[in-house]
RNA sequence: UGGAGUGUAGCUCAGUGGGAGAGCAUCCCCUUCACACGGGGAGGGUCGUAGGUUCAAUCCCUAUCACUCCAACCA
């Protein structure tokens, strides 16, 4: 180990780069395939970064955390593994690509250049064109803060490995028939043009109205049917969204509502004018309506709203589906045929007002849900698409968290995954882009048959025809899809590697817990089916980091702050340090400069008290250590630590001071590490180095150190010994100025 | 609607059944031989509010208020 001189203060800007590739040279993160006689596992995949992402707070914190654990456990002698890669994050990259594209030229048609204008082979090659210029930004960035991951083993969710994990899963998941496709009612961004999961829609406030419609009531013919007092009878319906009373199959009303109930099982007109849209609908009775809200009585659109559909299939009503995927209602829908939505409504509105259908129309807070990428409005509609059955890989998973068996951490989050997991709906999986894994479904064009293969089949498994009369299905999966099997897809599954082996099941999985059920519950329900063990043992959830005033970092806000250039000005160190000590449980991280600059000088506080020690070597201090000890304490061939132990009780009060606290120092930070506490090991260190060794101590010390003799030479022991540990013990945290500090001791 | 979390000095946050803390900010003093990214000192808080348990509560219990987040099928 090499020894050298110190720069007069901290200045990671000088040595943080240095000290990177010097761990790279010397492979100081590379995990081995099998353990050692006795030794531990101790393994963390990392929570894949997009693809074309740049490290912002989020990350920072996350991957901070994570190379606190696992330089804790390499320092304790584990075989770790902290594996690095991204996440090709279809949605996301293909509409970067899309966007630039856009910016690039135009098309044909005069418009921005779209993917179509490219097609399909030459899109997708200018995607990876633009995922290797972009992928490394993030690599590199990692490598700034200070990451100790084992680069050897990066991986990426589309590289040949991990897509043949995926096909594999498909192909047995559709042989189990927990993979099907179906017509359903699915979310559909008419923006992105390609169907959502539940997950991907955003529930939102939005002010909107509450219409008021009247309903006439008719028998089977379709004649009005009269109220005792010879009006015409009717019920009034409250809607948000009136456009969609042009799927309307139904009125529902509560079986008890004695307002209505005499109306069950006779007949509604929906209030349209002819042209064959004005059709009479089934009066049907359910429990599900609410008597309270709005008149109390309900129009069922089973194409259009998850609960209609819900109702629709179990009252079996007729799903009359009048919205395309374009946003625009249908051919069929008469004269409102090829409006936008929006438009349809002000129409719709507009007709019943002049019917005198309309009676009255209130404001209302209402939720609609909104493309978590777009912001659109997303459109519940009935499309043909690619499902997982999900209940059977659900209830594993919720027993392995109640047994045990996988830990979340703050435990009160184990209650909002039970919450979600027993309320499950199917996983809509295909999604209409081509940045992605293409689903390994082929479709024949003589039978119709479908072929789900790994490779490209070569003939119909149902007619047996040859391939050119096969096509496969354009879709892609959803990017969860992947990510889902990262733990062991990663290591090398569906081979058995020794990898798999040594490394399955991880450690820790640390991330948000904004992803709990995009990623986390989806792990853990694959890694329990095609491994048939949990794919880690414990959950780590950290805060969300906010900006001084506890606002959410966001573009728009403009409140971002950019990990890199505190990296830059402070210092990974002390970007480290101030994560560390904030990251406490259960409270969001306000991240505020003032902090990162205290830890900045504590680093620095570190970097002189090393200093310090250096000057007591030097022989105008009063004698250099190469020539000290002239028989004055015995030297410590064994080692520091024996020395130490071996002469503790003839040392000068204030040494075995110290030496006390420190000891008292060490189960408080092991302790924080263990329990996903580091914030108490990082104000233990910081409290033990300023104002015990500095303030104290060493302030102390000189005054034996002058005196010289036996009294200057324990000293120096003392303090060597000291900071030793305290380097190593502060090495998790903050890895790159204990390295330089580490290097300079002779 | 249900669930969770938070509320301690001007700001950001630790913390514990018996003495109320740190960093930053403020004020004063000190360029003393590791460090001015420093040292010494000062001011500043009825630990959200109201009850209760206890010899004793900021900490435990109950209620209440405020803020934040999560989940959700009220058209």
């Amino acid at each position: 180990m090499p020894s050298h001189p110190l720069t007069p203060s901290f200045e990671p800007a000088a040595f943080e780069t240095k000290i990177y590739e010097y761990w790279e040279q010397n492979q100081c993160f590379r995990a081995s395939d099998t353990n050692a006689p006795g030794q531990k596992s101790f393994s963390m995949v990392i929570p894949p970064p997009n693809v074309t992402g740049v490290l912002h707070m989020g990350h920072a914190l996350t991957n901070t955390i994570q190379d606190i654990l696992v330089r804790w456990r390499r320092m304790h002698g584990d075989n770790t593994l902290w594996l690095p890669g991204t996440d090709h994050a279809g949605i996301a990259t293909q509409a970067q690509v899309e966007k630039a594209i856009a910016k690039e030229g135009k098309g044909p048609s005069g418009r921005p250049l779209t993917r179509h204008d490219l097609g399909r082979e030459a899109f997708l090659a200018r995607t990876w064109k633009w995922k290797e210029e972009h992928g490394s930004q993030i690599t590199f960035q990692l490598k700034r803060l200070g990451s100790s991951l084992d680069w050897s083993r990066e991986r990426f969710t589309m590289d040949e490995g991990c897509s043949s994990a995926v096909r594999e899963v498909f192909v047995r998941l559709y042989e189990e028939k927990l993979i099907y496709r179906g017509e359903r009612i699915i979310n559909w961004c008419p923006r992105c043009q390609t169907a959502l999961s539940d997950l991907e829609v955003i529930p939102s406030e939005r002010k909107g109205s509450l219409w008021h419609l009247i309903y006439k009531i008719v028998d089977e013919k379709g004649n009005a049917v009269l109220n005792p007092d010879q009006s015409e009878a009717q019920v009034v319906i409250a809607t948000t969204r009136p456009e969609t009373l042009l799927g309307d199959t139904a009125v529902a009303v509560h079986p008890e509502d004695e307002r209505y109930s005499h109306w069950i099982g006779k007949w509604a007109r929906v209030p349209l004018p002819g042209g064959g849209l004005s059709r009479t609908v089934p009066v049907i009775a359910d429990t599900y309506v609410d008597r309270e809200f709005g008149s109390g009585a309900l129009k069922v659109t089973p194409a259009h709203d998850f609960n209609d559909y819900d109702l629709g299939k179990k009252h079996g009503l007729a799903v009359l589906s009048v919205m395309g995927k374009d946003g625009r209602i249908s051919a069929d829908g008469g004269p409102y045929s090829g409006l936008k939505f929006s438009e349809a409504r002000e129409k719709v509105l507009l007709d019943l007002n002049e019917l005198g259908l309309l009676v009255r129309t209130e404001d209302h807070q209402h939720k609609v849900g909104l493309c978590q990428r777009c912001e659109t409005v997303a459109e519940p509609i009935i499309s043909k698409q690619w499902f997982v059955q999900i209940q059977p890989l659900a209830q594993p998973a919720i027993d392995a968290v109640k047994e045990g068996k996988i830990q979340f951490s703050p435990q009160s989050w184990e209650k909002t995954y039970y919450e979600w997991m027993n309320h499950i709906r199917d996983w809509c999986i295909s999604r209409q882009l081509w940045w992605g894994h293409q689903i390994p479904a082929w479709y024949c064009d003589l039978c119709e048959g479908i072929t789900v293969d790994r490779q490209t089949p070569r003939a119909c498994v149902h007619c047996q025809a040859v391939g050119s009369h096969l096509r496969q299905d354009e879709d892609v999966l959803d990017t969860w899809f992947s990510s889902g099997l990262w733990p062991f897809a990663t290591l090398g599954w569906p081979e058995k590697t020794e990898t798999l082996e040594t490394f399955y099941p991880t450690s820790i999985l640390e991330t948000g817990f904004d992803i709990i059920f995009f990623w986390v519950a989806r792990m853990i329900m694959m890694g329990l089916h095609f491994m048939g063990e949990v794919p880690f043992r414990k959950v780590y959830l950290h805060a969300m980091v906010r900006d001084e005033k506890g606002e959410k970092m966001s573009k728009s806000k403009g409140n971002v702050i950019d990990p890199l250039k505190i990296v830059d000005v402070q210092g990974a160190d002390p970007l480290r340090f101030t994560l560390a000590i904030m990251a406490g449980q259960g409270r969001d991280i306000k991240l505020s400069m003032d902090r990162v600059e205290g830890y900045r000088a504590f680093c620095n506080k570190l970097w002189n008290a090393v200093k310090f020690f250096h000057l007591q070597l030097q022989p105008q201090q009063g004698g250099a250590l190469e020539e000290p000890f002239q028989g004055l304490v015995e030297e410590p061939v064994e080692g520091l630590e024996n020395w130490i132990e071996k002469n503790y009780r003839e040392l000068d009060g204030f040494n075995q001071w110290i030496l006390l606290r420190l000891q008292k120092l060490i189960p408080v930070v092991e302790g924080g590490f263990q329990n996903f506490e580091i914030n108490l090991s990082a104000q233990a260190l910081y409290e033990f180095t300023w104002h015990q060794l500095c303030d104290w101590y060493i302030e102390f010390s000189k005054l034996s150190l002058k005196a010289g003799g036996r009294q200057r030479v324990e000293t120096i022991y003392t303090l060597r010994f000291v900071l030793e540990k305290l380097l190593r013990l502060l090495h998790p945290l903050i890895p790159f100025v204990t390295e330089e500090l580490w290097q300079s001791l002779p």
